[in-house]
Order: structure tokens, then sequence, then C-alpha cells
DNA sequence: CAGCAAACGTA
DNA sequence: CGTACGTTTGCTGG
């Protein structure tokens, strides 16, 4: 590289840090363990778009040391009067500067001097060897520095907007010359550093003296003629200006650790990236910066060290193939990975990418045996699914179906869903790495399994990575993948995918043998055997099979809804007198609070101003009377409902159901949650909204729906976790709960609880479960705080057991790290012990709620595995459609209903032992309305 | 076009 | 200042 061509990047580390600091949110910014990182993303972030846009050749930090500089030696005031470093910002130095280090660019440090005097001499430095220098710093010392070659990048606000400064732009800006502004700046004063310069002199005064005289040391020199005020001012001053122009003056000559040459900008060290990277959760800025790496350094090769050879592919292209090999690995579990159509990965916007993924096809089956040594190729076989013999196919569906044959997958109802979408059926499968990796860390939301292969094995996913797999190396110039078909044995399936499934199928044996280790430590074995991934062949059945409903009474639903939107929002419109967006908060803030003058007095506000959410406008409509809020709120739930149809309709198969997907691994509690679309959550509290339940039916060719629902199953739960013999009692004898409480509560016999006592009992017996607070339980009821807290009193004085369990859970869990449900599902809540208030209050509810909530969740998924073996040992037709947390719904059979009905009661009342009763209520009818009871 | 915030449906 | 979810809409910022 010529020296022409050289060009240095110098970065006050500090003042950068500090200006990322502030731009970012300090919360939106930690790691799990608390370390705040909003600093370090910004500054990194800032340095890979610098090292994309700017190119240079050199780089170099300057950071400043605790230690005081001679500038504090010669002015004990200097830099005083600064407010405190924030306890956020705290350690992140540290972590700028092991960035750095992973980067391999140089973070330079002098003792006695400032991040500034680095950045002078490094400047000085390459002016005179003729380079080209970017300098980037948000302190203004650093102005004197610019010359033709030597810019200033200086942030305006926060780290996004910076401008870029040459002499002309210094001078325009600060009406002096580059060189003339320690001179401006030591009349001027400095307030960041504490030094106070002139009274009543500004940027103006001290220009137009300069021009003048020249410098400030001639100005001092004439300073006898300067007439008025400021030279009053000036004579009286000169000491502290003088002392200004010493500190003010950058030292261009320090005697630094580091030559301008080997500042050289070098690829980064991808061996120190990866674990603090890890550490720090960058994943996207991980990603970005092997990117900018990439572009910058094509030859380079920023790949890890290989970990092992490439596992070697074959396909299959007859029966005997098959059976030969799966002859060869006896039955020894075998890693399962499906080869899926990527045509739809180009789509345009994320949704249709991520409709395409759900739906894309299975081309190719790829079987991998474990592995003996890493550094011996694995053989792995390809089944193509596409246009493959019938005697294959065959024995392929022979091998899959076989229960006995082991496998392991990472996401088998995934896998069993595509392969059901060709006729074929998944069973025998012992390992689902989803499901390990969620039972031992349940909060984190993302398993996907490159992420858990990093993080658990240390390991690349990339088949690039591997000995034997550097032609799929990702080269910056890219775009070239489909060079690497030799011939296409499978349509539609490039060797790439094959070595990325033959890695997969590796990859799985370890990762399932390091998982199984942390489940044998956790005691979560019997969780994954014997509940996760038979409940999981279960799910895969039920979102096979789907519910059906009328399409036709969705149609109908669409049309009244929407007949209500348009009427309430006329109305609506006709009391302002103009068309507003009724869904838009902001337009309704302008309406409701400037338009119409409505009082804001009390009115919750959230980030964007005050709510419009129903609560408040309740609020208004009790205050004001005003017709607006009526239509405005008809509007909201018409809109809403429609929003439901429409998303229903939408949903609806071929097969004129629905199938939703329940997700196994998101709830931290152990839930299901459902998704595209959700039937957990559709309507069932107001009639308008039970309509819609009433468009799910019975399928063609059965009898009936039946759904069946744990009755308070919570607090039941509650009951047996805190022993509370009261409670115990209610539970035991029968009676309604709520009235059985509000008479203790209340000191009533149990038939004189009048409605409003029964439901603030209610509210406080759910509240409890969620970590209510007398505050909370307050505005839930709409009393004052004192009374909600007497009730509370009254409350845990009938039912002390209660009190006494909740504030153990908390503590047990502070000791543990972790709370734990009745089968031993647990749940790691770190933030218990976090010195940040909301953060700890937030895990201590959570702490309440998890072994609540999840023993329930563990309850019904014992109980759904229950029911399917029985239906099945009953040989049934009968079938589980739906869950809903405490709700099963069933599709039965002609003639099955007394039997299902039977044996549904006794499974789900059977599913755990608890110290009261399981009560199960049944009802029956040809819609999910009609069988609700 | 991606991602956030607000709102609201369920248990 | 009550837990656990998913989806849609409007809007901002890249």
């Amino acid at each position: 590289m010529s020296a022409e061509a050289n060009k240095l990047l110098v970065i006050d580390g500090h003042s950068m840090a500090f200006r990322a600091f502030y731009a970012l949110p300090p919360e939106s910014f930690q790691t799990t363990s608390g370390q705040y990182t909003n600093a370090v993303h910004g500054f990194t972030n800032m340095l890979l778009k610098l090292i994309r846009e700017e190119l240079p050749t050199h780089i170099v930090l300057a950071f400043d040391l605790d230690t005081p500089t001679f500038r504090h030696q010669s002015y004990e005031e200097y830099k005083g009067g600064r407010a405190k470093t924030p306890e956020e910002f705290r350690g992140q130095i540290d972590l700028i500067k092991k960035v750095a280090e992973a980067l391999t660019i140089p973070a330079v440090t002098v003792e006695g001097y400032e991040a500034d005097d680095i950045v002078a001499t490094y400047v000085t430095r390459a002016e005179a060897a003729g380079w080209e220098t970017l300098i980037v710093s948000g302190d203004r010392d650093a102005l004197q520095l610019v010359t033709e070659n030597t810019k200033l990048m200086y942030p305006t606000s926060g780290i996004s907007k910076v401008t870029v400064l040459d002499p002309a732009a210094v001078e325009a800006k600060y009406l002096v010359p580059p060189a003339k502004y320690p001179d401006l700046a030591a009349l001027v004063g400095e307030s960041a550093d504490n030094l106070p310069g002139v009274p009543k002199v500004g940027p103006k005064t001290a220009a137009k003296w300069i021009a003048q005289y020249g410098s400030t040391r001639e100005i001092i020199n004439n300073a006898a003629e300067i007439g008025g005020k400021v030279g009053e001012n000036l004579r009286a001053a000169v000491a502290d200006v003088e002392r200004n122009l010493e500190l003010n003056l950058l030292v261009r000559d320090l005697e630094v650790p580091l030559d301008l040459e080997d500042a050289v900008l070098t690829p980064p060290d991808r061996e120190a990236v990866e674990p603090l990277f890890d550490a720090l959760e960058f994943n996207q800025i991980r990603d970005r910066l092997f990117e900018v790496f990439a572009a910058r350094f094509p030859e380079a090769d920023l790949s890890a060290e290989p970990t092992g050879a490439l596992p070697q592919v074959t396909v299959a292209s007859s029966a005997a193939e098959l059976t030969d090999f799966l002859a060869d690995h006896d039955d020894a579990p075998l890693a399962l990975a499906l080869c899926l159509d990527r045509s739809g990965e180009s789509l345009s916007t994320k949704a249709k990418r991520d409709e395409a993924a759900r739906l894309a096809e299975a081309l190719a089956v790829v079987l991998v045996p474990a592995y003996e040594s890493p550094d011996e190729a694995v053989q792995a076989l390809a089944v193509p699914l596409v246009e493959a013999d019938a005697e294959l196919e065959s024995a392929l569906a022979a091998w899959l179906t076989e229960p006995g044959l082991p496998k392991l997958v990472h996401d088998y109802k995934d896998a069993g869903k595509r392969l059901a979408w060709r006729g074929l059926s998944l069973r025998g499968v012992v390992e689902d790495t989803l499901i390990s990796g969620y039972l031992i860390q349940p909060d984190r939301r993302n398993f996907a399994f490159a992420d858990l292969v990093t993080q658990h094995l240390g390991a690349s996913t990339e088949p690039g990575d591997y000995v034997g797999g550097e032609q799929f190396r990702k080269k910056n110039d890219d775009g070239g993948q489909g060079t690497l078909f030799d011939e296409e044995p499978i349509p539609g399936v490039i060797e790439e995918d094959l070595a990325r499934a033959g890695v997969h199928g590796m990859l799985l044996h370890s990762l399932s043998s390091t998982l199984h280790a942390e489940l044998a430590e956790r005691k979560a074995e019997q969780l994954l055997y014997e509940l996760e991934i038979p409940l999981a062949e279960i799910l895969l059945q039920m979102e096979l099979t789907g519910i059906a409903v009328s399409r036709e009474k969705l149609q109908n639903l669409d049309t009244e809804f929407q007949r209500t939107i348009e009427e309430s929002a006329e109305a609506a419109y006709a009391v302002v007198g103009h068309p507003v967006n009724l869904g838009s908060p902001k337009q309704l803030q302008t309406v409701l609070f400037e338009e119409l003058q409505l009082p804001t007095q009390g009115v919750k506000k959230n980030k964007t101003g005050y709510s419009t959410d129903v609560e408040t406008l309740q609020d208004l409509l009790a205050k004001t009377q005003n017709e607006f809020l009526v239509h405005l709120m008809n509007h909201r739930d018409a809109s809403k409902l429609r929003q439901t149809v429409t998303g229903l309709t939408e949903a609806v198969g071929d097969d004129g159901r629905i199938h939703t997907t329940y997700a196994q691994t998101v709830a931290a509690t152990g839930r299901l949650s459902s998704l595209h679309p959700n039937l957990q959550n559709i309507p069932v509290r107001t009639a308008a909204g039970r309509k819609i339940r009433d468009a799910f039916t019975v399928g063609e060719g059965y009898e009936t729906l039946l759904t069946a629902d744990y009755s308070q199953i919570e607090m039941r739960i509650m009951a047996h976790l805190s022993g509370d013999q009261a409670l115990i009692e209610a539970f035991r004898a029968g009676e309604d709960l709520h009235s059985f409480v509000g008479a203790r509560v209340f000191g009533v016999g149990t038939d004189e609880v009048s409605a409003e006592q029964r439901s603030k009992v209610k509210a406080m017996s759910y509240g409890l479960v969620y970590g209510l607070s007398s505050f909370g339980l307050s505005k839930q009821l709409n009393i004052g705080v004192d009374e909600a807290r007497e009730l509370m009193n009254e409350y845990f004085e009938r039912f002390g057991a209660v009190r006494d369990y909740l504030r153990d859970v908390v503590s047990q869990a502070k000791k543990d790290g972790y709370t734990a449900t009745i089968y031993g599902r647990r749940r790691y809540l770190p933030d218990l012990t976090s010195d940040n208030r909301q953060l700890r209050q937030m895990a201590e509810r959570a702490a309440l709620n998890a072994p609540i909530q999840g023993s329930a969740a563990d309850i019904i998924k014992r109980a759904m595995i229950d029911v399917d073996a029985a239906l099945a040992q009953s040989q049934l037709k009968s079938r589980m459609l739906l869950q809903v947390h405490d709700e099963l719904v069933l599709e039965v059979a002609p003639g099955e209903r007394e039997q299902v009905e039977k044996l549904l009661v006794e499974k789900m009342s059977s599913a755990a032992d608890l110290t009261v009763p399981l009560d199960v209520h049944v009802g029956a009818g040809s819609t999910w309305h009609d069988a609700a009871h």
C-alpha cells in the first residue's frame, strides 16, 4: 500500500463513549447478568460505520487514564464541577477496550496526559508523513488540529448526527482558523473544563481581537489599548487567560507506546470476538462486524478455526442404499435434518418471508450418525422427498414411523409437520434440542439451533468452518452459491444445503449430550421424556387436525361488525365535525384533549402523552357524558372483533379448518402459546365476542364438540402449595370459593355474602396469584388504598398460610435463584437480587406467579398425555383439538360422547395428586360457543 | 421496510 | 404500582 493512500482514523475514546452513552437508553441495553452495554453498543456501531464508510487504513483509539494529568497539576480546578459519572456507565469503558482488543485496534493511554494529547500526537505524525486523517472527538480542543489533510468529525447530537469539519467549516463556525482556536478558547473560556475566560467576551469579540492582533499573546501585550468594560475585564483576567492558553494547547509530541505505522487496521481476532460478543449479547452487531470486515478484507479468512471434519453427505438413489445405511447403524440414534425449499427467502417483506418459511416444503431428509472422532468425516445419507422412487420412499417411511428407532431432532413438531405434509409420519423422537434448550433456560425467547450451538458448544453451524467445506465459505463478492451445483441430485437442493444439513445433524449429537448433562443437573430429564416430548407428539396431531369453522358465519360476523364500525365512525365524526382516524391514539389525543377540551386531570399518561385506553375513555365518559366517547368505544370494540374475524378467515385452510401452531418453548412459566392464528385469545367475555366462538364448529363425520375445563385451578394450586387449611377446606367442601372466602373475610354466613363482597374477594384471590399490591387492588376495585389494605389484612388474617407461602416462595427463590413447579420445572430469576428496584419487584411478582401458573401448565400437559393415551387405549376416534391453558376442546366421534366425557373427567382430575380435588367441568355442543357451559 | 408503542383479546 | 401470552394498527426513523 502506498503512503499516499494511508488514512488514519483517530478516536477520542472517552468522549465518544460518553456520547454513545447519552444517545442510547441504558435500560434497553442490559445483559442478562445486569451489565449495561448501551455505550459499548453505540461505540461499536459507530466504529463499524466509520470503518465501512471512511475506509481508514490505520486506526488509533485514545483513552484518558483515571490518574491526574499535567493540567490538573497546574490548575487544581481543571474539569472540576463535572457531574459524577452515572452508575450505568461503570465498566463500559473497559468493555469498549476489550472490543477494541478483539478487533485488534490499539487503545492508547499515556500516564499524565489526556486522550486529546494522544490524538494530537498521532495527527501530527500523520501530517508529517503526508497522510490523510479523520479525528473523531466530542471535545472542542480537537478543533485546533484541523488542516486540509486532517478533518474533525464532531457529534452534534448523540452519535448519529455528526458534522465533518475542514478548516473552512471551522472558520465559518468559530470565526477563527483552526490554529487560532486555542487563542479564542482561552479568551472565551471553556465551561466543560471549568476554565473561566474573560467576562463579557464571547466568540465574536475574541475573534475580532484575534483578527486585529494576530494572537492572544499579542492581545495581552496590547491589553492597555483596549477600551471599554471588556478591556478592563481583559486586563483583570490576564492570569486566567494565560493559564487557559497553556492548558488548551494540546501536546503534539508525546512518547506514545505505539508507532503510527503499527496502528494498521487488520482483520479482527475471531477467537476473541465470539466469546466477548456472546457475553455482551451482541448478536446483530456481531454479524455486521464480520460483514464490514469481510468487505474490507476480501482476501482474509475471517472464519473460525475448523472444529472438525465436514460430514460427507451421499444422496440415496435406491431403497437398498437406505436399508444398508440403516443396517450399518443398527438401532443407534440417528440425527435427522431437513433440507427445505428456500425459494421464499428472497421475498420483499419480512412478513412474507416468515410466511414462506413457515410453509416451506421439505425436499430431503438427511440422516446423520453419531461421530467417533470430530476429525473423521461422518458418513451421512440424504433421502430425497421429491422424485424419489416408490421403494425408497416406503423404506424411508418405515424408518421414520417406527417408534422403536431413535431419532434426534431440533424442533420435532416442525419437522413432523413438514413430513406429514408429504404423507410421512415421524415417531421415535428421543431428543428435541429445542425443548431441551427451553427447559434449561425457559425465559429465553430464541432457541434457533445455531444460537444453541454457539452458546452451549461454542461451535459453528457453517459448513465453511469445517475441514473439507472450504468451498462453502462466503466470499465477499458472494452471490455465487449457485456455482456450487455439481449436479442437482435433488431438485431445489444445492450442495451447500446438504452440507448444512450434515453439519446440523452432526452437531445435534453433541448438543444433545451437552444439554443432557445440564438437564440431569437440574433434574429435568423426566420433564423432557415424560412430559414435553410426549406432549409434542400430541400437539403435532392437534395442529395437523385443526378445528372446523363456518366460513359463512365468519362472513356474516364480518358484515355485522363492519356495519357497526361504519355507523359508530360516522356518529363520532358528527360529534367532532370532521373525520379522524379513530384507530390512531395520536389523533385521538388531539381530538379528545384539544378539540373537545375534555378534562386531562387524573388522566393516565404513556410515552406519547395522554392515554386513550378504555379505562381512560370510561372515566372521561363518567365525567363529561360526551357522546363521542361512546361512539369511539363502540368503534374500538367492533374493530377489535372484526380484526379477529378477519384473521380467522384468512387462516382457514383448504380443508375448511383452522390449524394453529402451539409454541411449546415460549412462555417462561411452562404454558403453551398459540400462533398463526392465536386461538387462545378468542373473545368470550362479551355477547358479541361469543358470536365468534359460535363460528367454530364440529367437523364433518363427528358428533359434537366437547369442552372440559379445570375450575379455579390456580387457586387450588395455591391452596395445595400453601397448605392453608381454610382454603383446602373450602375446596373439599365443594362450596363456591369466592362466597366461602367472602364469608370468612367479612365475617358473615356463606349465603349472606353480597354480590359486591364476592366480587371484591374474587379480585383479591386472583390478584394474589399475580403479586397484587394494595395499591393495585385499590385501583382495580375503585376503592381507597386504605380500604384495600384493610381488605388484604382481613384476607390474610383468615388465610394466614397463604401469606406465609407467598412470602416464603420469594425468599426461597432469592436463595435458590429459581422457582419450581410441582413437577420440578424451574424458572431462573436473576433479577431477584437486582439493585434496580423496578426490576427486582418485577422479578418478585414473577416468582410469586411462576410456581402457580407453571404448575397449572404442568397439570394440563400431564392430563393431555393421559387423555390421549386413554383415547388410544379404548380405540376411540374422538380427538383433542385445542388447549386454552385450563381448557381442552375435543371433537367427539359418533356414539363416543359418554365414554369420552367420562374419560376426560377422570384423566384430568387425576393428572396431579393435590391436597384439594381438581374439579373438571364438561360441556357439549355443535359449536365452541354451545359447548361452553 | 423494519421495529416500536399502544391497544386489547385470552387464561 | 397484577402474571403469562399474540396480533394489529399507526407511526417513526433508517
